[in-house]
DNA sequence: AGGAGACATTACGCATCGTT
DNA sequence: AACGATGCGTAATGTCTCCT
């Protein structure tokens, strides 16, 4: 006699692809073979370059929180918030040969870096990530919450490198102590916020092995996750209508299904109640960080996602809310 | 083009000092 | 206040397997 175990279909919505994969709630229990594969595991060696669950992880992250705001400030700003963010996009270049490694230019410079973004310049949510140029230098990416004129983007970087000395290398050829080492520009009106920013993210292999971490993100980013929804009539309507639409590319295999495409555009007019969803969603990541925190010891719950919160209701039915307007 | 889970190591986030 | 320094806590990171 069978036991019929929780099974169920889940789609996740980006901006910009859905996914569609089972979720098979199991008791937890080691199997040996599972003791085997732990023998395996190389415990903590990082090698050098950003692993696919890496990747998968950072689109996690980056997408509630860019398209929040995106959203957020198309809205008129309903949601009162002490900072109003303003999303900006940063990369920083050493201005000569690198000579320490990864790790300690990650310490001194970009540590140096980031807490006076957040000192001076009012930034409070912020994602940075590393490659290689093809001169072997580590180079930066970073995006952050906040206006900031480019020449202190550069007056900043150029005395966080100067603590290892890369100013005065670069006088050295240039004879002067300004250089170009930065490059800024706002992040605005693009057709999928994600698409750019997973291009930079994924760019490829890179010139070498990266030695400590390749990414990182300020705290409050790493609670966010993607808009999850148990796959219900409304749901399967939609993917259905995306499976039938020409502007959809479409992956499958047997444990997952990917469709890319412009699928918060086609949500907004073939479901009006799953974007609304979608919206909500993303008010709420906003408000997670972007609201002051209670001053209290009672820390606000974790946001919660409609597959948790559909395996709760298989406990105890709850009465959902009904939010008016998400931002 | 997935997710979860196994977990030791340690790089990095950030709160909190101390100093000016 | 502003900023440098410090120390502590936290989570990123690798690979592999199963998907009852």
């Amino acid at each position: 006699m069978a036991i019929t175990l929780p099974e169920y279909e889940v789609a996740r919505l980006y901006q910009n692809s859905l996914v569609i994969y089972k979720v098979i709630e199991f008791p937890p229990r080691k199997t040996d073979r599972q003791k085997e594969n732990e023998k395996n595991l190389t415990r903590g060696q990082f090698n050098g370059y950003l692993s696919v669950k890496g990747k998968s992880r950072i689109k996690k992250i980056l997408s509630p929180w860019l398209n929040s705001v995106i959203e957020y400030r198309k809205a008129k700003a309903k949601i009162v918030v002490p900072k109003r963010p303003y999303l900006t996009f940063i990369t920083l270049t050493l201005p000569a040969a690198q000579k320490h490694n990864d790790c300690e230019i990650k310490r001194v410079a970009l540590n140096y870096f980031l807490i006076n973004l957040q000192r001076r310049y009012n930034v409070q949510q912020y994602f940075w990530i590393c490659e290689t140029q093809k001169n072997g230098n580590l180079h930066f990416h970073i995006i952050v919450d906040s206006y900031i004129k480019w020449q202190s983007v550069r007056e900043l970087w150029n005395v966080s490198i100067e603590k290892l000395g890369y100013v005065s290398a670069f006088e050295v050829e240039h004879k002067h102590r300004n250089p170009n080492s930065t490059d800024i520009h706002k992040i605005q009106n693009l057709d999928s916020i994600e698409s750019y920013v997973m291009k930079y993210v994924s760019k490829g292999g890179g010139e070498r092995v990266i030695r400590g971490k390749i990414w990182d993100c300020s705290k409050d980013l790493k609670k966010l996750k993607p808009y999850e929804t148990v796959i219900d009539t409304e749901t399967a309507a939609l993917i259905n209508k995306i499976s039938h639409s020409i502007n959809f590319r479409k992956f499958e295999d047997e444990k997952i299904t990917v469709f890319s495409g412009d699928i918060l555009g086609f949500t907004s007019v073939h479901s009006r109640e799953i974007y609304r969803k979608l919206l909500t969603h993303w008010s709420e990541c906003f408000k997670e960080i972007y609201l002051p925190k209670p001053k209290s010891n009672q820390d606000r719950p974790p946001i919660e996602s409609e597959k948790v919160q559909y395996i709760r209701s298989i406990n105890k039915a709850s009465p959902q809310l009904e939010i008016d307007c998400p931002f």
